[in-house]
DNA sequence: TTGAAAGCGCTAACAA
DNA sequence: TTGTTAGCGCTTTCAA
């Protein structure tokens, strides 16, 4: 059953302040200092005005305050990834922060689109938010949004731009990768190859970097036919599979993948061609995506960029920023190594976690 | 490079229309008049007043609007889908519907919690909201949010609930069961059966129930043991096929899964049986993620629930309530089936589409 | 201890 | 055609 019919607007009127004031029988200033717990007021007046308010239901209202005051308690919150899997956590972890304080958050999603981005912001902009935080579905570097009312505090999450007055804050990409080919050394591994994705990414490159350099360190060659860059998807991670072990050539005993589809693909390539993994070749993928951590066989091991923590972080930054704080510059915020079956020969996933406690900041380059 | 120090507060003081008049050198009121376009105003005057507000980047406040005219502009929506796969674009489509007509999005994520629900909810009546969307992680049956003033237009998507005032939204899954069992049925396919998730879900009894009845409809035995409910997982869908088709038993040439994990699951069980997909059994899964129909071997028909066109109905909807239509009771949104390579035995992967052109509509059960 | 009134920024009704 | 003013709901001086 679905009924519609038209009545015409519900008269939806909130109590205000004014009514309890009447029905408390005190002046609006008294009952204002009463609810906000303010004032010298005789403790019975204060009583009998809460009650009241409570009794009719009185909320006051946020819009009269913020107008009062000229402080919204609203931030706004644009994202490109058309909400998908690397914005979602963040945004929910800052919104939670947020939510504590009493703030409020808009969503914008742009997809993309300059011309609704720049909507969205003049939006905000009329809702007199306190800040903005502006998220990706890649860490890359982006235009400065703007531009609007110099002097609002701007937190770039898992994005970043040159605004000199804005927050960036990314994954460290380099670290993680750090972490993730220092645990396969560290199981004696020697041959170890990297599958990852298209260069044009910064993670790409900053996580070769990362196992570029963890080879060096460790005293291991690089050998560049075992460096792969090519797509995000588990069919590359077979193909590139295909390639590394075809007849002929010496094989690798571990992958170091850019993405935990890639590394799934590779798993699932490798089981087909009768090579155990983690005995013959261990794995280890990227993003802990738990979706594919926990179907591939075996369990996937994994570097966790820790996007709540991020999710979080920009949440308190800008909370610092809003008090008055002035933060800028970028910031990379470490990764974590999940350890799970595809690099863990004797007892299977486990889930041992090891932390990287170095906090990694550098300049943006 | 992180830089930090505190000057206090940015004196972000956003000019008023107040300023604009001052500047034009005409009242407050003409200033109005001349950026709202109404009222009787000379073309100079009028020309002259915006010229002036372009300039300082005058930028009317909603808040101080919104307080006049009792409309706030905005709406909330709370999540129960730690924003996750489901809410996803049912959310990125409403935000669009509504960014349209002015309206901005309160985000709240309630993880369901009833206490962070109730204290959102406080929150969103403080911002004196026009409207108010319930969304969640299933379409299942829940407790009516509130309470809060009446009249407030509530929209229940992708969830449900006996508010005689509100509207649910959900997906026809009995619907998109009989068309995906129609499909197979269509491909000359007699044994079909159906792996799906656990039985408390009403997704899971509507479903099977779309099943069944095409089963009946076509003249087709309904064979208790065809019918596995489980989990929602690749394992469960591997699992299942394994005891499909043990020694002995007469195999099915056709599988209808709950969702797409539990098809490519099974996909993958047969094809390491060396069963042919779709020549030996073909699948259909449900749920038209990408994800995991593309990275199937073969890629995965799957019935699509159009959560997008759900999102922008319920955006539909709530502007409607808004301006005063009275809409409630419960709507099921039909289906599409996505037809690809595990179905489509010829031509694999042209990703044929058809459309269920009724509109389903019935009773809450 | 309580009341009165100004003002936050804007719109709309009414005067001029 | 333009100006004046009351009022949206609230907080905060300042008087009483």
């Amino acid at each position: 059953m679905s009924a519609t019919d038209d009545r015409g607007p519900g008269q939806r009127v909130a109590p205000t302040i004014r009514d309890v004031a009447r029905l408390a029988e005190v002046s609006i200033g008294t009952a204002s200092k009463a609810l906000n717990a303010n004032g010298r007021l005789r403790q019975e007046t204060r009583d009998k005005v809460i009650q009241v308010a409570r009794q009719i239901g009185y909320r006051p209202n946020d819009l009269a305050q913020s107008l009062h005051r000229s402080k919204s308690m609203t931030v706004g919150i644009i994202t490109n990834d058309s909400f998908g899997r690397f914005s979602f956590p963040i945004v929910e972890a800052l919104e939670e922060r947020l939510a504590d304080q009493g703030i409020a958050v808009f969503m914008c999603n742009a997809t993309d689109d300059p011309a609704r981005e720049r909507q969205h912001l003049d939006q905000l902009m009329g809702k007199r938010i306190d800040g903005l935080v502006v998220t990706a579905r890649r860490a890359d570097k982006r235009p400065p949004i703007g531009p609007f009312a110099h002097g609002l505090p701007v937190v770039y999450v898992y994005s970043q731009a040159d605004d000199p007055d804005a927050l960036s804050l990314v994954p460290d990409d380099e670290g993680g990768a750090v972490l993730a080919v220092s645990h396969l050394v560290g199981l004696g591994r020697t041959r170890i190859a990297h599958i990852t994705g298209p260069e044009r990414f910064d993670a790409v490159r900053l996580r070769r970097s990362g196992y570029a350099r963890t080879l060096a360190a460790s005293g291991l060659p690089a050998r560049p036919d075992y460096y792969l860059p090519g797509a995000w998807s588990e069919a590359w991670g077979r193909d590139a599979v295909g390639t590394l072990f075809a007849a002929g050539r010496e094989h690798p005993d571990a992958l170091f993948c850019g993405n935990d589809q890639i590394a799934r693909g590779a798993a699932d390539a490798l089981r087909e061609r009768g090579i155990d993994v983690p005995r013959d070749v261990a794995i280890v993928g990227f993003d802990n995506w738990e979706v594919m951590t926990a179907a591939s066989r075996p369990p996937l091991s994994s570097v966790d960029m820790n996007l709540r923590a991020m999710g979080l972080e920009a949440g308190e930054s800008l909370l610092a920023m809003i008090a008055g704080k002035r933060i800028s510059g970028l910031r990379r915020l470490p990764c974590t190594l999940q350890v799970r079956g595809s690099s863990q020969p004797d007892d299977k996933d486990k889930g041992a976690r090891r932390h990287s406690n170095a906090v990694h900041e550098r300049k943006s380059g």
